[in-house]
DNA sequence: AGAAAAAGATTGGTATGACCATCATACTTC
DNA sequence: GAAGTATGATGGTCATACCAATCTTTTTCT
């Protein structure tokens, strides 16, 4: 049969080809690009084109733009692929509870993948989380550091794919409710559950014991989903 | 303390604006954006602005551009979301294992929520693909309905971010490994362990039981494991 | 000599205007 | 009525100009 012609807008092709420079790994994190004027240059068109390439690039955040300066590599990506998200979220009637589903099953999981992979000095960091968390004194602290533990859990499970969609499915939550760590675990103060529930999973991770971590970190979402079960605002 | 001056570029707060207005559900898919010239006009800047912010939007999957008719809210996004993924994927050095590691937590998961939320209609579907791959008589069609099997679990979750993360790690998965479906469905041809392993999955499913559904994933993933471990291809 | 200030060069950001390519529509023409 | 044709709308690309922020070099002053 015949292969479809190919009819590539300009700003694609472009765009195509530096993404192809960074697969390959000539453009690495931190970079600088070429001047925009250059590659229009370089690549015989339009400055229009190149910046259309740009721009496309950029707002995936691969990219980041600074006047007066230049074009480089991001070197900060865990936010990435937050808009585009929340869009097409929208966009297809997602409800909250679709996001709290998810980031159980990946935040449970992650627990256990950590405890099977967790070396003696990420033990040390975790404890010592959990020791800020004890003493904190303000909620905006206890959030910060509630936020930071969830983090290095999965981080530490080395899959780099688990921590960008949590990173991403965290903010999605927090772009649809405000604030919405801060109230849980406000509700959590009660009881001192938050604290109880992390010294949980934080032990149980450093145990190494994948079936006990994943067990305490559901049971903390439990407590959440709990805590949150009456509040209107997450009815969606 | 101060405010910080905001400095936003002006194709930031066009796109911005444009996002406002689907997230407010003034516009919804399909809808027609008004003509470049007629925004520019609109917002008063120039058409180069307006042409960058729906480029950004455009990559991401939001939108779709079609010269000589318009700009369109995109009425397909399945596959949204790659893009970004793997240049993240590669800058970050992530492995092949990583992606079947949360492929595997999220299929099997998805298996035991649609074992919950199944209906009637649909264990039907289940059960006609089922049928077709156990009278699939190429490779080919044995990796269609393969994967039509596995994004219909996905899509009876009701969830649709796991839709979409999933899609999108597949995605992932082939950009890096071509045909990795089809070398996978070629190992387990062995044996019928294909049509044995859906067989098991989708019966599960139909039972409604939860547990023995995410067992019968469990199971074809470990099979799938198995089948590619010898395969230097999938090392990394 | 050293620091501060000024000037110049580089680079991204925006605006215009022009022209091309594609598609939809209305209008002949037969 | 059908086919072909012109017209207009719309996105795609380009060239140029100028603004704004940053970096680099030079000058100036103490």
């Amino acid at each position: 049969m015949f292969e479809p012609i190919k009819n590539k807008k300009i700003h694609q092709q472009v765009s195509e080809e530096i993404q192809k420079m960074i697969l390959s790994g000539e453009l690495k994190l931190g970079d600088k690009l070429p001047a925009e004027r250059k590659m229009a240059e370089m690549l015989n068109v339009s400055r229009t084109s190149i910046r259309e390439a740009l721009r496309s690039l950029e707002i995936i955040g691969i990219i980041e733009s600074r006047q007066g300066e230049g074009n480089f590599i991001s070197e900060n990506f865990d936010q990435v692929g937050l808009e585009p998200m929340s869009l097409i979220f929208t966009l297809k009637n997602g409800k909250f509870k679709d996001i709290l589903e998810i980031r159980n099953i990946l935040e449970i999981e992650a627990a256990g993948l950590t405890a099977e992979r967790i070396t003696e000095e990420r033990k040390e960091i975790l404890e010592n989380l959990l020791t800020d968390l004890i003493n904190a004194d303000s909620e905006a602290e206890r959030v910060a550091i509630d936020k930071s533990i969830h983090y290095k859990i999965a981080e530490y499970t080395n899959n780099i794919l688990i921590v960008t969609i949590l990173e991403t499915i965290s903010s999605l939550m927090i772009y649809f409710i405000k604030d919405a760590r801060l109230k849980i675990v406000k509700n959590l103060k009660v009881d001192n559950l938050l604290e109880d529930m992390h010294r949980n999973i934080v032990k149980s991770i450093i145990s190494g014991n994948k079936e006990k971590a994943k067990q305490a970190m559901k049971e903390h979402f439990d407590n959440v989903y709990l805590s949150i079960q009456d509040n209107e605002e997450f009815d969606n």
